[in-house]
DNA sequence: TGATCATGGTAAATCGTTGCATCACCCCCG
DNA sequence: CGGGGGTGATGCAACGATTTACCATGATCA
């Protein structure tokens, strides 16, 4: 079969016997055609296999229905499900959504947002990168891009965002530990300072204060399973007093349970647990953890329907949603020992 | 701080006192251009943060340099790295690779690759959904979209095709088992009859056959660690004489081993575990994951190559890269206990 | 019967770029 | 002084759609 070259809009109108305007009025249903012209060019357009290239109809019509996700590791489960509630949502009001994994490096973040707006996509949903260069918020303000941040604010608070009440959630989890009577936690993972992590260690740190328990020991590590069982366990051996952890997230809990089990310690027994994501691996796994729910695919329907907001009134002021985590208690945490 | 109209070419030359062709091709230093002009008009864009619009760009010069990559489930661990190697390849050469994530609904898949011909991309990497309807090919076809698919081949052979030797790949993977004594083996994971789990099925009968061990024991379940788990739970108590376990995928054969431990069993001691991918967690899970490696990554750079090819030379007949999985034997599989 | 009107269709302008042909200008040489 | 050859900048026609204003045509009605 050779390569057959695109048909356009003039191919199916010549072939239904009609003018360009004509065709393309037909086939998007407007202006007043009759049904019999209606069905010529429909048929037409079938046999050609004709989809009409929507760079041109977007430059005309000043319209895109399409929308960038610009996000940082994607294989995360939480930004997965998050991603799921995004695209469900906007698929069903005619969006296509699609992912760009910047994976937390501000260069390919850079290029990513630059060939967003290159492309004059209809909306940008955007987890800004650690150490964001302040230049970038202007170009997308200056290109008048509807712009949603997600998670992480950026430094010109120019732009509608949707969040999360990081310091009340892990000031409310620490707490729920202190109650149950633990006076060594830790605060396990999350590196580097971006102002999610800051405004969980000083929830933390709140609550730990609250309690008269001191200063929060924090122990960095990257985000994920394997990383969250080995700084665990290098925790364990450095601290050994320690009965409860606070995690940064539901993977480095899970990988903390990993650590734990393989120390011959049980969670929620011997070593408290509490994640922080909500996410659906959470629930079922053994010991189902403990965790500070944010319902990530509802967040990103939550997410969505700001930006469908921003886009249909783009005069309005830009406003800020703060979603408050919920405290899920399971199994991993439970009374200190003893 | 008013929403802008986005700068335009116009703007830039107005502004920088020269004619539209003369601002274009100082931007793109193409053309005989003073070095003096030229300077002018890369300040009056820089003024304005002027970025052009690639949609008129590329219209008119018959390129685009996005590329689209449908593929089911990007949460998998094997996927997100298939992609960072497809990403880092096409990005240093200067494309940009956007993900739609069709979630193995064919429905959504539709959506994906319509909207993708629709707004002209310059390339696309596709792993079919199973049941595609056979009329997508031709469209894509008719279209001349550089197109390769990935892992599963679409019903029309019409396209480069990069994919895995799945039969060769389990059957060496139950040899492995079979020659370490097991003669319970069953097969763990997958779900419907995609080409993929079809042909690997039967890589694994046929060692069976070879080593006089009967018909396979197909035990389905969803792709992912807690269908694993929960799988083979349930094979453990249907067939408790089970002895080793040939798994769909690694994360699969994750679950796997962590059902046996729930049940107080080792794998690799007690029964044996064999995955399939070579994710890295993999290699660092407790105990380390015996896989039918196949290097993700890598597998994605190749990808990528051949897409590019195929832009460069679209003339050329059709390929089929077809690579072999290798055997990684770490702590989950064993000889047969007693 | 002539004016009015609804109906169905078309030509032409437009969106923001690029590429090609052309042109103005200056310098140099025969 | 006229012609040849660079240089540097420009005008205009695409690219493939949408949108608007307008034009036939036949029906309706005073």
């Amino acid at each position: 079969m050779p390569v057959s070259k695109k048909p356009k809009l003039e191919t199916v109108a010549r072939r239904a016997g009609v003018s360009l305007s004509t065709a393309s009025q037909a086939l998007r249903g407007a202006g007043r055609i009759s049904e019999r012209t209606r069905e010529r060019v429909l048929k037409a357009a079938g046999e050609l296999h004709y989809v009409p290239d929507s760079r041109a109809a977007d430059m005309r019509s000043g319209q895109n229905r399409e929308i960038g996700f610009v996000i940082n590791r994607i294989s995360n489960p939480f930004n997965a499900e998050v991603i799921s509630g995004v695209s469900d949502l906007l698929e069903a009001e005619g969006y296509l959504v699609s992912i760009l994994d910047a994976r937390d490096d501000p260069r390919r973040q850079q290029r990513h947002l630059e060939s967003f707006i290159r492309n004059g996509r209809g909306g940008l949903l955007w987890v800004p990168a650690d150490e964001t260069p302040s230049e970038l918020p202007g170009l997308l303000r200056a290109h008048g891009t509807p712009t949603v941040t997600f998670l992480r604010r950026s430094t010109a608070d120019a732009f509608d965002h949707v969040g999360i009440r990081n310091a009340e959630a892990t000031q409310i989890a620490t707490d729920h530990l202190a109650q149950l009577g633990h006076r060594h936690i830790a605060y396990l993972g999350g590196t580097g300072s971006n102002q999610v992590r800051r405004d969980r260690i000083s929830g933390h740190a709140a609550a730990l204060e609250e309690h008269g328990l001191g200063q929060p020991l924090v122990w960095p590590c990257e985000d994920g399973r394997m990383a969250g069982r080995d700084a665990m366990s290098q925790l364990l051996d450095a601290r050994p007093e320690t009965t409860a952890v606070m995690c940064n997230g539901d993977m480095v809990a899970l990988g903390a349970c990993l650590a734990l089990a393989q120390a011959g310690l049980v969670p929620g027994r011997d070593v408290s647990v509490v994640g922080f994501d909500g996410i659906r691996e959470a629930a079922m796994a053994a010991p189902a953890l403990t965790t500070m729910e944010v319902s990530p695919y509802e967040l990103g329907q939550g997410l969505a329907r700001v930006l469908l907001e921003r886009i249909r009134s783009p005069g309005r002021p830009t406003a800020v949603t703060e979603v408050s985590a919920k405290l899920v208690i399971r199994d991993s945490t439970g009374p200190i020992p003893g």
